[in-house]
DNA sequence: ACCTGAACACCGTTCAAGT
DNA sequence: ACCTGAACACCGTTCAAGT
C-alpha cells in the first residue's frame, strides 16, 4: 500500500482544514484528534504530518482562517457610512459571527500554545488585517485624532467585544442568553463611541 | 501499601489545588497532568480520584478559586470613593492580577467544558458574587439607574475587561506589551463610564 | 515520492488488591 | 477505610517499510 496519488497535497491539506473545522463546529475543541480527521478525510494519520508540522500548526492554521472568515465577514457587511451606527452595525455583524460559528471561534481562546512557543507570522498578520480593517472602519467616522490612535480604538473595540462575546460563547446558547449578550454588545459599542468621541473633542 | 491516613481528606485536597495551581502558574495549563500533580505531593494518581471526581472537577474547582481570589483582591483595595477614577482604580488592580496570575487567569478561558456539560453551581455563583461587587462598586457612584441596569453595567465593564487582558495574555508578556495593556484598559474604562453617565443623563 | 500502519511514549480513569 | 499501582483505552508523533 501507500502511493495513491489520488490528491495533491494542496488538496489533502485543505480537506484536512475543512474536515478538522467541521469537527471543531460540531463537537467543539475538545474533540479534535487526529485519528479522527484522518478517518473522516480517508487517510491515516502519517499523511497529516506530510503537510502540518504537527497538531499546533493545523491548529494556528485554522485559528488564522477563523480570523480572516470574521474579517471577510464584516468587510461584506460594510457601507459607506459616517455615524456610530455603521460601527454598531459591524459589531452586530461580528456578534452574529461568533454565534454563527461557536465552535471556531472558541478555539482561538481555548486553544493557546504551550509558553516560551510564539505563534508564528501568518497567523499575526492574519489577526493584524481584522485590526487594520475596523481602524479603516473607525476613520471614516472623521474624528481629530492619528492614526496610531485609530488602531489603538481599533484593538480595544475588538477586544472588548471579544470579552462580551466569550462570555455567551461559555454560557449555554439559548435564546434568551443570546438576546442578553446581543444587548451588551449593542451597550458596549454605545457607550464606548459616545465616549471616546466625546473624550478626544 | 496504602492506608496510610498521614492527611484528612481535607488536607490532601488542599494539597492538590495548591500543586495543581502551581504547575499551572509556571507552566502554563496544558502542562497540568495528574500523574504531576500527585508525584508533587507524594502520593500515587488514585488518591486524586478520591476528593475529585475527576480532571474537570478539579479545574472547575481552581478556576472558581482564582475568580474568587481576584474578587477579594478588587475589594482590598476598595475605598470609599464617589468618582470614575475611583472605577478606574478597580481596573487596574484587576489588570494586574492577570498579569500576576497569568497562567490561572488564562485558563480561566483555555479549559472549557465539553459540549452539553454545564458548569457546577458552585463555581457559577464564585462569579457571580465577581459581579454582584463591581455592580456595588458602581451603585457608589449614585448613577440614576435602576439595580439591573448596573448589575448589567458590571457584567460589560467585567467582559470588556477581560478581552483586553485577554489579548495580552496571548502575547509575550514584555514590559512595553505590559504598558501598552495597561493603557489600553484606562482608555477602554475610561471612555466606557463616561459613554455610560453620559447615556443615562 | 507518497502513504501506510505499527510502534512509542504519554495521557486520564478505573479498580482489584493490599494494609 | 484509605491508598496503591497495574491495567485499560486513548492520545499525538515517528518512521521503517511497502508500492
Amino acid at each position: 500500500m501507500a502511493r495513491r496519488s489520488e490528491h495533491s497535497q494542496e488538496e489533502i491539506k485543505k480537506m484536512i482544514l475543512e474536515a478538522a473545522e467541521d469537527i471543531v463546529q460540531e463537537y467543539g475543541f475538545s474533540a479534535l484528534k487526529v485519528r479522527k480527521i484522518a478517518a473522516d478525510i480517508g487517510y491515516t494519520v502519517g499523511s497529516i504530518y506530510m503537510v502540518f508540522t504537527g497538531m499546533d500548526d493545523l491548529i494556528m492554521h485554522i485559528k488564522a482562517r477563523t480570523w480572516r472568515k470574521l474579517r471577510i465577514c464584516l468587510e461584506q457587511e460594510r457601507t459607506e457610512q459616517i455615524t456610530v451606527q455603521g460601527v454598531e452595525d459591524m459589531a452586530l455583524v461580528y456578534f452574529d459571527f461568533t454565534v454563527c460559528n461557536k465552535g471556531l471561534w472558541s478555539m482561538l481562546f481555548e486553544h493557546q500554545l504551550p509558553i516560551g512557543k510564539v505563534a508564528p507570522e501568518f497567523y499575526m498578520a492574519e489577526y493584524q488585517q481584522l485590526v487594520v480593517s475596523v481602524a479603516l472602519l473607525l476613520k471614516e467616522l472623521d474624528i481629530q485624532c492619528s492614526d496610531a490612535q485609530l488602531h489603538q480604538a481599533a484593538q480595544i473595540l475588538l477586544s472588548s467585544m471579544q470579552g462580551v462575546c466569550m462570555q455567551l460563547a461559555i454560557q449555554e446558547g439559548t435564546r434568551e442568553n443570546i438576546e442578553l449578550a446581543k444587548a451588551q454588545i449593542v451597550f458596549l459599542v454605545n457607550c464606548l463611541m459616545r465616549g471616546w468621541i466625546n473624550g478626544v473633542n
